[in-house]
DNA sequence: AATGAATGAGGATTCATTCAT
DNA sequence: TATGAATGAATCCTCATTCAT
C-alpha cells in the first residue's frame, strides 16, 4: 500500500507551494483583507471596493490578480478545504492502518486535538467555507469528493480494524463514523465559533468529549 | 412553575397568528419565493426584482408588506427560529420534569424524532437560518437569548432529573447536552441536508443513532 | 403576383407601429439622444451615463426600456435599416412591372428622388448604420438578406424589363443596377454628408446627374 | 509647372520612410496587431492590452512607441491616406497633363485598376480608416485638404483637358469627377469589401465598368 | 528599449426603494 | 391595495496610462 503513487500528494504539495510562495505582498494584502470581511459580512454583500480600500490597494489591482471577485473567493476557499481534510489524506495516517494506535480512542483522541486546533488557526476561512460552499457548486463538488474518496474510505478502513480488535462497537462503521464526528466538531464548533473567549482546559476537555463519544451519556453501572 | 405567566408562550401565539391569518394571498406568495430564492442563492446575492417576479406580484407590492429587503428576510427567519426551539417552550415539555419519561433514552429519542420531521418540513427556511444568522445580529441575539434562556435551562433541568435517578453519566450536563445535541443534530444534517434522497427507516435509524449516543461506540463486551 | 401573401409587408407595419406607437416619451428622449451621440461619436465611445445626461432621464431608465446598450443601438438601426430598404419592398414597386413607367430614366429619376429626400431625413440614423453594421453581425446579417432577398430581386426584374423594351444596354443587369446604386449613391453622400450646407438645385441636380448615368460621361458627338 | 517646389513630396518621402525604415521588429508587430484588431472591433472597442497581447509585447511597450492610443491610430491612418490619394501626387501623373494619354477612357482604366489594387493590398486599413474618419477631426482635416488640394485641382485639370479635346462631356467637372469616382468606387466596394471571395477577372470587370461609367446605361442604338 | 505591476477613473449594469397613478 | 416606471447609488470590472525596475 505505501507502495501506490499517490497523486494526491503532489496535488497537496503544489497547492501549498502555490499558496505560500508565488504570493506578491500585495496579494497577500488583498486575501488577509478579503478574507477578513468575507467571513464577517459574507461574500455576497462584501464589495471588491472595501476589500481594496481594507488591503490599501486600487480596486484594479484586485482584479490584475484575481480575475473575479468569484476567484478571489475559491482561492481563498479551496486550498482551505484542502488542508481541512489533509491529515486524512498525509501518509502517515494510512500507516496506521498497518503499524496502528494500540487503541480507537487514542487514535480518535489524537485526530480531535488536530482539527481543534487547525479550526483555532483558521477560524475566519472555516467560516467563510461554510457559508459559501452551499452557493459554490465548484467548491461543493471539489469537497464532496476530497471527503467521499479521501477522508470517508481511509476511515472506514480504520474503523473496521477497530473493529476486528473489539474495540469498536459493531454498528455501521459509516453511523460510527458520523455519531464520531459529530461530537468532535460539535466541540469545536463550540470552542471556537461559538464561546471562543470561554477559557478551557484543551486536553481535559477533549478527554471528556471523547470518553462520553466512546461510552456514551447513559450511566455505566450496571444496566442500562 | 406552571403558574407563572410566561411571555414567551404569548409571542409563540401571536407569532403563529400573524404567521397564518394576517397574510394576504400575494404576501403568502412573496414570502414563497423569498424562502425558495433565499435558500438557493442566499439572502445578498438575491434580488427584490427576482423575488417579486416568481411570486407574481410587482416589486412594488414587495414593499408594501416589508419596508425593507431585510425586513422580509427577518419576517421569514424570525418566526422559524421560535419554531425551531419551540417544542422546549411548550407546556407539556415542562411537565415532563413532574410527569417525566420513566427512561431518558426515550426522552431523547423522542425529542431526535420531533425535530427531525420538523427539519424535514422547513428544510428551505432551516437554510437560510444556518446562513443567515451569523450576519444578521438582530436575529442572532434572538436565538442566542431564546436558547439560552429557555432551551438550556430546561433540557439542564431534565438532565439533572435523569442523573439524580441514576439514568445518566455523572458529567456536567451542558456536555451531555452538548454531546446529545451535536449527534443528533448530526444526524437530522446528514438526511435533510447532505443525503437527503438516500431512503432509510426513520424509526431504526434514530434507534440506532440514540444507542450509540447512550452507550457510547466502544465495544461494551466486558472491557473496554 | 400581386395576390400572394407578402408577409414582409406584415414585418413593415409591425415595426412602424412599434417603432411610433409603444414609445412612451421618456424612451422617445433617450432614443433621441442616443442616435445624436451615437452619430456624432460612434456607439462605441458613447457612454450610457452621456445618453442619459443628454435624455435628462437616470442612467438606469435607459436599462428598463432596453436591457443592453447594444440593445438600444438595434432599436434604432433595426428599424431604420428597414426603412432603408421599405421603398423597394412595397406594392406598388412590384406593379411596375405589370404596368411600368414608360421610361427607365423616369424610374431611376423616381426612386433616386426618393432615397435623397429620406436620406437627408435620416442623416444621424444612416451615419450610425454605416459605422455600426460592420462590428454587429446581426445587423449586417440582417440587412444582407433583406438586400439581397427583396431590393436586388426586384431590381433585376426591372432592370431586365427594360432591356427586354430596349431601354437599357445589354449588359449584365448586377453590373448595371451597381452602377446605377453607385452614382445616386455617390450623389447622396456628396449632398448629405460631405457638403451638406451646399445649396443646390435638386431637381437639376438630380436630373443631371441621371443623364450622367444614363448616357454616360464621354461626349456623345459621333464617335467617342 | 514641374518646377515649382512640391512640399508634398518631401511629405510622402518622409512618410514613406518613417513608415518602412524607423520601425523596430516589436513596433512592426504592434502595428500589425493593430491594424488588425481596429478593423476587426473598430478603434473604440479595441482595448491596449489586447493589442499588447496579439503583438506579443508588454502593454508598455505599447506606449514607449505611441504616446496613446489614439497615437497608435493615426500613425496607421495617417499614412495610409497619403498613400490613397498618392498616385494624384505623383509627379509622373501630373505629366500627363502635358503629355497625356491619347484617350480619356484609358487614363480613367489606368487610375480604377491601379487603386483597385491598392485597397486589395490594404483591406483592413482602408476599412479602419472609412470607419474611424468621421470621429478623428485631425485625420478628417488631413484627408479633406489632401482631396481638396490635390486630387480635386488635378484631376479637374484633366477632365478640363479631355473636354478640350472632345472626348468628354460638356457637364461640370466636379459632377464628371463625382460620377467618375462613385462608379469605380463602387466597384472597388463590391470586389473588396462585400465580395472579396467571388472570383473575377479584373481586366474585363474594369473594362466593362468602365464601358457603363463612359457610355452610359441606356442602350445606344440609334435614339436615347 | 522593454517590462508588467499598479493605478483610479470610468464603463455598463443591477439594485433596493419611492411615488404618482 | 397594488402597480411599475423611475431613480441614482453602488456593483463588478475594464481601461489607458504610468513608472520603478
Amino acid at each position: 500500500m505505501s507502495e501506490e503513487k499517490e497523486q494526491w500528494l503532489e496535488d497537496l504539495i503544489r497547492l501549498s507551494e502555490e499558496t505560500a510562495e508565488t504570493k506578491t505582498e500585495k496579494q497577500a494584502r488583498i486575501l488577509e483583507a478579503a478574507i477578513e470581511i468575507f467571513s464577517e459580512k459574507g461574500f455576497a454583500a462584501t464589495s471588491t471596493s472595501e476589500i481594496a480600500r481594507k488591503a490599501g490597494v486600487a480596486e484594479g489591482t484586485i482584479f490584475k490578480h484575481y480575475k473575479t471577485k468569484k476567484d478571489l473567493l475559491l482561492s481563498i476557499a479551496g486550498p482551505i478545504a484542502v488542508k481541512l481534510v489533509a491529515p486524512f489524506l498525509l501518509r502517515d495516517f494510512i500507516k496506521m492502518i498497518d503499524m496502528p494506535y494500540d487503541r480507537a480512542d487514542e487514535f480518535f483522541r489524537a485526530l480531535a486535538k488536530d482539527r481543534l486546533k487547525f479550526a483555532r488557526e483558521n477560524t475566519k476561512i472555516i467560516k467563510i467555507l461554510i457559508h459559501e460552499v452551499p452557493f459554490q457548486p465548484e467548491l461543493l463538488e471539489q469537497i464532496k469528493s476530497l471527503v467521499t474518496d479521501y477522508v470517508v474510505k481511509r476511515i472506514e478502513k480504520i474503523i473496521l480494524h477497530f473493529q476486528e480488535k473489539g474495540q469498536l462497537v459493531e454498528a455501521p462503521p459509516w453511523r460510527i463514523m458520523r455519531t464520531g464526528a459529530s461530537v468532535v466538531i460539535g466541540m469545536i464548533i463550540t470552542h471556537v465559533f461559538i464561546v471562543p473567549d470561554f477559557p478551557f482546559d484543551e486536553e481535559k476537555e477533549v478527554e471528556m468529549t471523547l470518553d462520553l463519544l466512546m461510552h456514551g451519556i447513559a450511566s455505566r453501572s450496571g444496566e442500562v
